[in-house]
DNA sequence: AGCAGAGTTCAATTTTTATTGAACTCTTAC
DNA sequence: GTAAGAGTTCAATAAAAATTGAACTCTGCT
C-alpha cells in the first residue's frame, strides 16, 4: 500500500518507526477528507512532535519542496489546524498542531464544505430557472418536483453542519 | 470551469440545456464526495430522467465507455443510489435514481466512510503498541497522551455517524 | 540602500486516478 | 446447445491532481 517517503539521507535516519507510522496515519486521514498527502505529512509531523517546527524543518525532514511546505502550511492555517508560536530562530515562523477537535471540524466545514454548498445552491437556482422555461406541462412539473427535492437536500445539509460541529466538538 | 462532455454526434443534440446542467450539477456533487465524475454523470442522468435507463443508454447518451458505465453503476448500486426496474427490453437491466436521502447517506457512510474508520482504528492500535515500546519515560508519556486523543477523536467519529444519518435521513 | 534569508508563486513535471477498449464471462431466447 | 448480446474485467492510456524548483517578493538587519 501507500508508503511514506522514508527520506534517508547519507545514512541518517530521519524518523523513528513511531514517527513514520504516525505521519502515515495522518496521510491516510487527510486523503479520506480529499486533501493532498503532503498536508497529512505536515500535520502528522506536528502532531507527533513535542517541539514547534518551522517550514525549513518540514522541507528537511519530510523531504518535500519549499513550495509544497508553504502551500500545505497555508491550507492547514486556513483550516485552523495550526498554532503559530515562537521558536529558537526569531526570523522563522514556528508551528504547533492545534488539537482542538471543535476548531478543526469547524475550520474544515467553513473552508472545504460550505463553499461547495454555496455554489451548489447558486447552480440549483439556475436549474430551477431552466425548469420554469420548459414548454411541456408534464415535463416541467416532473423537473420542478425533482429540483424541489434537491433544494430540500441542500437545506438539510445546511442544518446538519452545526449539529455535526456540536457533536464532534469540545 | 469543468465542462460536461456535450457529445453531439452527427449533429444530433443528445441533451437539453436543462439535462446538461443537471448532470453537471451532480458531477460537482460527487466530486466533493471524492467519487469520479462518471458516477455523477450516471446518477445525474437518472435523476433528470423520468423513464428508466439501461447501461446502453449511458454509453450512448453520456458518451462513456461500457467499462466506465458498468463500474459506475456497480458503485451506485453498492451505495444504494439505484433502483433496478424492468423496461422495454427484457434482456437489459434498467435503473431509476433512488431519491431516498436516508438510504443514500446510509449507503455512503457504510461504503465510503466506515471502512476507513475501521482501518484507521487498526492503525491506531499499532501506533499505541509502538508508543508502549518507547524507552524514554517522558517521550512515551507524550506520545501516549497524543494517541489517546486520537482514540477519542475516532470514537467521536463513530458516534456522530448515526446522528448524521438520523438528521439527514427521512 | 543593499543584503540575507524566510516565505510565495506558478509553469513544468511527476504522480495518482479515472477512463478506455478489447477480450472475456454470463444469460436467455430459440 | 448455441448464438447474440448484456455485462464484467483489467492492462494500457488519458486526464486530473499534487509536487517540484527556480524566480520572485517581503522583511528586517547593518
Amino acid at each position: 500500500m501507500s508508503e511514506v517517503r522514508t527520506n534517508l539521507e547519507g545514512g541518517v535516519k530521519v524518523f523513528t518507526e513511531l514517527e513514520r507510522a504516525t505521519i502515515a496515519y495522518f496521510c491516510d486521514g487527510v486523503k479520506v477528507l480529499g486533501l493532498p498527502k503532503s498536508v497529512g505529512e505536515v500535520y502528522g509531523y506536528l502532531f507527533v512532535s513535542k517541539e514547534p517546527r518551522s517550514q525549513a524543518d518540514f522541507v528537511e525532514k519530510l523531504g518535500i519542496s519549499k513550495g509544497t511546505a508553504s502551500q500545505s502550511l497555508n491550507l492547514l492555517k486556513a483550516l485552523g489546524a495550526l498554532k503559530e508560536v515562537s521558536g529558537p530562530d526569531s526570523r522563522r515562523t514556528y508551528f504547533e498542531a492545534n488539537l482542538n477537535l471543535k476548531q478543526l471540524v469547524g475550520g474544515f466545514i467553513r473552508n472545504q464544505i460550505r463553499p461547495h454548498l454555496r455554489s451548489g445552491e447558486a447552480k440549483l437556482d439556475q436549474l430551477q430557472a431552466l425548469a420554469e422555461g420548459e414548454a411541456d406541462e408534464e415535463t416541467r412539473a416532473f423537473h420542478q418536483e425533482r429540483f424541489e427535492k434537491l433544494e430540500r437536500w441542500s437545506r438539510r445539509a445546511q442544518t446538519v453542519l452545526p449539529i455535526l460541529q456540536r457533536f464532534l466538538g469540545e
